[in-house]
DNA sequence: GAGCAGAGTCAACGTTCGCTCACCTCCTTC
DNA sequence: GAAGGAGGTGAGCGAACGTTGACTCTGCTC
C-alpha cells in the first residue's frame, strides 16, 4: 500500500474513531475490525497501541472525559448570586455540555452495563463535579439562611439527576411525544420551581431577588 | 433423556429465565445457549417458541411490563390530597417498584442503545403512567389555584425523571460513596422541596395542610 | 552501513454466536 | 389404531468475533 499519509498521531486517530463508534453502537456492537477499518488501519495495528478491546474502552472513556474542565468551569460561579443562579449555573452548564457533545451523552446512556469501571470514571468525572459544586452552595447558603435545612447531598445529587435524565432522555421526549422540548425552556420552568422549594421564607437571597 | 417434569408452560419459563439473563448480562451479553440451558432446553426448542433472539427480548420486556398496572395503581389516588401527597404517591410507587422488580430496573438501564423498540416500550408503559397521572393532577391544581402557573408537562417529566434516575442509579452511589441512601429518606428530603417549589403563596392546600 | 525498535501488514487461530435441519417422541383427534 | 401437529433433540452450519504470530518497512542512532 502507498505510503498513506504519515501517523502523526494515529493512537489519538484510532481514540477518535474508537468514541465515535463506541457511542454509535454500543461495546459489544462496535467491532475492533470496524475501528480499524474507519482509523485506515490494520486490527494488529489496533492491538501495537491498546492491550484490548477492554482496555481501549477504558482508554475512550477516560479521554472523553478529559476534554471537559467542569469542576474548573464552575469554580468561577462560586458563591455568586441566589440559589436560583447556583441552580440555573449546573442545568445551563450540563444541558450545554449534553448539547456540545452528543457522543458523551451516548457513552453515558450505554455505559450502564458495558464495562462497570467505565460508569464508574463517568460518576466520578461528569455527575460528581456537579454534585460537589452544587453540596458546597447549598451548604454554605443554608448556613447564611438563605436556604431551608434539607440534606445537601441528597437534594444536590437529586437536582443533578434531574437534570441528567432531562438531557439523557430528551431525544427519546422528541421522538416519542413528536414536539421539540427546548432545553432553556426546561430550564426557565424548573429551577424556580426548585429555588422556591430551598428558600428559606424568612430571608431573602442575600445578594439577589428583589432587584 | 428422561421425560423430564411436563412442560407445562415451557413458553412462560422460557421467558422468565431469559428475563433474569437479559437483566443481568444485557443484550448482546446474553447468549440463546445460556438461555437454553438455564431453561433446560436446547436452543433449537426455543426456537420453536420464539421467531429468534430480538424477538424474544421483545417478549421479555412486554412480559416484564405487563406485571405491573402503573396505571391502575395511581388511579385511586385521583384528586386526593395534596400537591405534596400527589408527589409522595408518585415517588413511593416508582421508588418500591424499584425495590419490588430490580430487574426490571436493570432492563431500563440497559436498554439505551439494545433494541430501541424496548426502550420506547418502557417510556410508553412505565414512565408515562407516572407522568400522565402527574400531569392530570398540576394542570386540576393548578385550575384551582393550589399550584402557581408553571408546564404541567415539563414538571412532570422532570419530577419523574428525577425519581427514577434516583432508583435506577441507587446502587452506583452505594457502590461509589459507601454509604447506602434509604430510598425513603430520599423522599422525604425532596418531596417536599418539589412541593413547596409549586404551590402558590396566596393559597393554602386544599384539603391537606394546616392542621 | 550495521543494528535496532516502533509501527504496520497479512493470514490465520480458536471460539462463540444466531440459527437451521433432520429426526424423534408424545398427545390429540378422528 | 392411523394421522398429524406441537414440541423436543443433537449435530452442525456459516459468519463474526477478539486476538496473535511471523513478517516487512521505515527512520533513528552509533
Amino acid at each position: 500500500m502507498a505510503t498513506e499519509t504519515r501517523p502523526a498521531n494515529r493512537r489519538g486517530e484510532i481514540l477518535d474513531h474508537a468514541s465515535r463508534l463506541f457511542s454509535a453502537h454500543g461495546y459489544d456492537g462496535t467491532a475492533i475490525r470496524l475501528i480499524a477499518r474507519a482509523s485506515g488501519v490494520t486490527e494488529a495495528a489496533i492491538y501495537r497501541h491498546f492491550d484490548g478491546k477492554a482496555q481501549l474502552y477504558d482508554e475512550v472513556i477516560r479521554a472523553k472525559v478529559r476534554e471537559h474542565d467542569i469542576a474548573g468551569d464552575l469554580a468561577g460561579h462560586r458563591g455568586r448570586g441566589g440559589i436560583e443562579d447556583v441552580l440555573r449555573t449546573v442545568a445551563d452548564h450540563v444541558l450545554s455540555l449534553a448539547q456540545r457533545d452528543p457522543e458523551l451523552v451516548r457513552l453515558m446512556s450505554n455505559s450502564s452495563l458495558e464495562n462497570d469501571q467505565g460508569r464508574a470514571t463517568i460518576f466520578r468525572e461528569v455527575r460528581s463535579p456537579y454534585i460537589d459544586f452544587l453540596v458546597e452552595e447549598i451548604t454554605r447558603r443554608m448556613a447564611a439562611g438563605e436556604v431551608r435545612r434539607i440534606d445537601p447531598v441528597i437534594t444536590s445529587r437529586c437536582f443533578v439527576g434531574m437534570v441528567m435524565d432531562c438531557a439523557l432522555n430528551a431525544g427519546m421526549w422528541s421522538r416519542l411525544a413528536g414536539a421539540e422540548v427546548d432545553a432553556q425552556t426546561v430550564v426557565c420552568n424548573n429551577v424556580p420551581i426548585f429555588a422556591r422549594g430551598l428558600t428559606n421564607d424568612g430571608a431573602a437571597s442575600p445578594s439577589n431577588d428583589g432587584v
